[in-house]
RNA sequence: GCGCGGAUGGCGGAACCGGUAGACGCGCGGGACUUAGGAUCCCGUGGGGCAACCCAUCCGAGUUCGAGUCUCGGUCCGCGCACCA
């Protein structure tokens, strides 16, 4: 089948047969897989180290470009991390669960769990095992199946017993198209993210999640994690912590006795003219004279939904009146849709001489503006910076800071306000009135209410049912299934009915770093023991689109089970980083789109080593990009050189000084390069590596040493090549072996030369080859013998000379 | 609008703490070997100039012996948030 060639060159032929990379990658596949070389011993006590990257929603386009590049970068990091010695556990899985699957299914008139099993065979079987990567098949784990979200249902009961559960009435988002209640993370500029439908607000009785009760934990620990700052700076901005007041206004002329406003800005306490309430407000008609109730409902009935443009002149005045806690001065009370009743406390004081927004809507309806902060001309626009207060009584001549403070303090004197923090983070909505997913596990009944279902009967599985579309009615299509939702209450053995919402995705990719090391215990969702060991991830990557949702819902669900004792410590993923995305044409990869670049035929043409090694190579792995394939003959080429220069490498010039610090410099080098996941770089040390090695063989001086720590160091890049190449150059057992990574001393990896710059004014105008190291009075003196130097000097002295050992001489003249 | 990144040859990208700008790769030019090559290998390759030298890291100032790197101002691009009081 090889075919021999011979390639003539400087220094003789040397007969290696070609690299034919089919051949080679699916013989190693063959042989990792029968001799168990990706399992990882979950037991062993030594250097355990959990790298975790994202699993993949199994969908219909296949796994494309966009799942390879995150997916190659942490298995080289992954393996990097064997050879360094760690007992690495990477496991893979399917969040299989989830609106996009059934949208899918629901498009192509099949049944989601049958295109589910089809979608995942696929991922798995053609595509995923042929990327090189060293994932632990032993323990994958599949949301959609029984044995995962029988977990996940009883997390939820979990969460439930431990208070962090509720049900109840809520406005919320829904989606006219896809016939559910979206979370407000799921919710783009007012449009569906899936399917970009204009969304609609509804009352519904619904499933939440109280994360809000951890946002200062959950803020104040991202401080005490190794993640990207760019996540950690995305969560921050999504918890919105704002410091400010609460500050109470008495009311006149309606049934409200008085209301708590939120402001950031109690400095500008005296120029408040009137006062908003959410036009949503479901107690809104406590704030309304009763003769005015009638014309104040027509009027909210005929408001525009969530998602329209935001108009800051739309309100009604309510007809009752506030008095200012400190001027005692009435100011009217109305209604408007600017006003959010989910923040705050769903009431402001409106400040128009200071805010945009209050600005706007007190000159449409003609209210007062008073400015009580000097700096803008108080005219067209408000003026919000901070500056020193006007018009505000005792306080006048106070800057903005110093105001706040004492502004609040009279208001707590006279018990009418407090200083105060509100968050933007909302709780969880997870109820969603869909098929696709875990029944929650509650059954209502009459007498005993929301009654959890008790653990030895989950799990509560997912009826099979043909009609699963959604019904858009504001139930789940599980309602139909009269069968499944009729039973008896657990507690009373009356008759009930089940909970038929199912949950959001995002439940169940919020612990399944958990279930991966445990996935081979059938009676807890994960072991005592095996979590003390593993958890947290050590190292996880995944993309920033992830980066507030998904990221932060496991934090909570981690620091919820921390603190009912379930696990041992509150953050699950020690170390994160985000890896680019790689895009086409400027767009996300995607079916519908059409710019879906499958790995397939790339990996069928050029091997998977190739085409993993040309993703990596192509720019920073943190960067992204659009993908184009034009180089990839470049790594080719790299790969055919290593082919050719470590099977003909023989020599054992061991003690060669120079070439033992060119091959530190490069363990040193790649080391440093694949820790920083600056995989590029890496791959452009190898390169030159390879170059001359290759050179060298061909002048039969190759060095034996030189090929083995080539092959090493381009193992978690390439693992199928280096693995034949490591077996034909005569070494015993896997080059992947833990801990087989070459020693790196940094003290030989010095340069015994270097090129020193000498410079005229700044300017280049020649170099100077010397021992490293050598003194600045003996690099001033060969500088200015430089030829060069001494016809610009001209006999004159320099005026001043630079000197920075091993690198510049600079005379200035 | 607010907050974060970024802008370097024909292209993707290198450049640690301010110290030889353009590593590595593609492309391109030349050559070798070839019936041939779009295979393989070698050499060259930021622009201008015969040269000395000059000009070059988005634009404009500044700091410095020296700036892609630091400071200030601006342009453009990407990402996140955006009625969050």
């Amino acid at each position: 089948m090889t075919e021999i060639t011979t390639t003539p060159r400087r220094g003789g032929a040397r007969p290696v047969d070609d690299y034919a990379a089919a051949a080679v990658e699916s013989k190693w596949r063959r042989i990792w897989e029968e001799r168990g070389d990706h399992r990882t011993d979950l037991d062993s006590p030594e250097r355990p180290f959990y790298n975790l990257s994202m699993f993949p929603y199994p969908s219909a386009e296949g796994l494309h470009v966009g799942h390879m590049v995150p997916y190659s970068g942490s298995d080289i990091y992954g393996r990097w991390r064997r050879l360094r010695g760690d007992n690495v556990f990477q496991p893979m899985g399917f969040d299989a669960f989830g609106i996009h699957s059934e949208n899918y299914a629901l498009r192509i008139g099949e049944h989601p769990a049958v295109v589910m099993r089809r979608a995942v065979a696929n991922f798995r079987e053609n595509q995923l095992k042929k990327i090189g990567a060293m994932f632990d098949w032993e323990h994958q784990v599949n949301t959609a199946d029984p044995a995962y979200y029988r977990w996940t249902q009883w997390l939820f009961l979990r969460l439930f017993e431990a208070g962090f559960v509720e049900w109840r009435d809520g406005a919320v988002l829904w989606c006219p198209s896809c016939l559910t209640v979206l979370a407000n993370e799921q919710v783009e500029q007012g449009r569906c993210e899936r399917c970009g439908s204009v969304v609609e607000t509804r009352w519904l009785r619904q499933w939440w999640l109280k994360i809000t009760r951890f946002a200062q934990e959950l803020l104040d620990a991202l401080d005490t994690l190794d993640w990207s700052e760019s996540t950690k700076l995305m969560q921050r901005n999504w918890i919105g912590r704002r410091e400010g007041a609460r500050i109470v206004f008495d009311l006149q002329g309606c049934e409200r006795k008085d209301v708590a406003v939120f402001t950031t800005r109690p400095d500008t306490l005296f120029g408040a003219t009137f006062l908003v309430i959410a036009a949503d407000h479901p107690q809104l008609e406590e704030f309304v004279p009763a003769e005015r109730r009638g014309e104040v409902n027509a009027w909210r009935n005929r408001l525009p939904g969530p998602a329209a443009e935001p108009d800051f002149a739309v309100g009604i005045d309510l007809g009752s009146s506030a008095v200012h806690p400190l001027t005692g001065a009435r100011l009217p009370v109305w209604a408007a849709p600017y006003v959010l009743y989910d923040y705050g406390t769903g009431s402001i004081m409106a400040v128009p001489a200071h805010d945009e927004r209050d600005h706007t809507f007190a000159r449409t309806h003609g209210l007062p503006v008073v400015e009580v902060i000097r700096g803008g001309d108080g005219s067209e626009i408000a003026f919000t910076g901070e500056g020193v207060l006007v018009n505000s009584g005792e306080f006048d001549g106070l800057p903005s800071p110093e105001a706040r403070k004492r502004i609040v303090e009279r208001l707590e004197n006279g018990m009418r306000g407090e200083a105060t923090i509100t968050y933007r983070l909302r709780d969880w909505l997870i109820s969603r009135q869909r098929y696709w997913g875990p029944p929650i596990p509650i059954i209502h009944c009459a007498r005993d209410g929301q009654v959890p279902v008790p653990d030895d009967q989950l799990p509560v599985l997912l009826p099979e049912v043909d009609d699963f579309r959604p019904t858009g009615t504001g139930v789940s299509p599980l309602a139909t299934v009269e069968d499944w939702v009729n039973v008896t209450c657990p507690r009373c053995g009356g008759p009930a009915r089940r909970e038929t919402d199912v949950s959001d995705t995002f439940l169940d990719s919020s612990w399944y770093y958990l279930r991966y090391p445990s996935t081979d215990f059938d009676e807890v969702a994960f072991d005592a023991a095996r979590t003390r060991r593993w958890l947290p991830v050590d190292m996880y990557i995944g993309g920033n689109e992830h980066a507030v949702r998904h990221l932060l819902y496991s934090r909570f669900v981690m620091r919820a089970l921390c603190e009912m004792g379930l696990v041992d410590t509150p953050e699950p993923f020690e170390r994160f980083r985000a890896h680019g995305m790689i895009v086409k044409d400027g767009f996300k990869m995607s079916k519908s789109r059409g710019n879906v670049i499958n790995p397939d035929e790339y990996i069928e043409t050029y091997g998977a080593d190739t085409f993993r090694l040309y993703l990596m190579f192509l720019g920073p792995y943190t960067a992204g990009g659009d993908f184009r394939d034009e180089g990839i003959v470049g790594i080719t080429r790299f790969l055919h050189r290593v082919w050719r220069a470590t099977q003909t490498a023989s020599a054992d010039e061991a003690d060669d000084e120079a070439r033992e610090r060119r091959r530190h410099r490069l363990i040193g080098g790649v080391d440093e390069d694949i820790a920083g996941l600056h995989f590029n770089t890496a791959i452009a040390q190898l390169m030159e590596f390879a170059r001359d090695l290759d050179q060298e063989a061909a002048e039969g001086r190759g060095r034996r040493l030189d090929a083995e720590t080539l092959l090493l160091c381009l193992a978690p890049f390439a693992p199928h090549i280096t693995e034949e190449l490591w077996q034909r150059t005569g070494h015993e057992g896997s080059v992947h072996r833990r801990g087989g990574w070459p020693e790196h001393d940094p003290a030989l990896a010095a340069r015994l030369e270097v090129e020193v710059a000498v410079q005229i004014n700044g300017k280049l105008r020649g170099t100077l080859t010397v021992p490293a190291g050598t003194g600045e009075d003996e690099l001033r003196q060969r500088a200015v013998e430089l030829p060069r130097v001494a016809a610009a000097l001209d006999g004159a002295e320099p005026r001043k000379v630079v000197v920075v050992v091993d690198r510049v001489v600079n005379l200035v003249v």
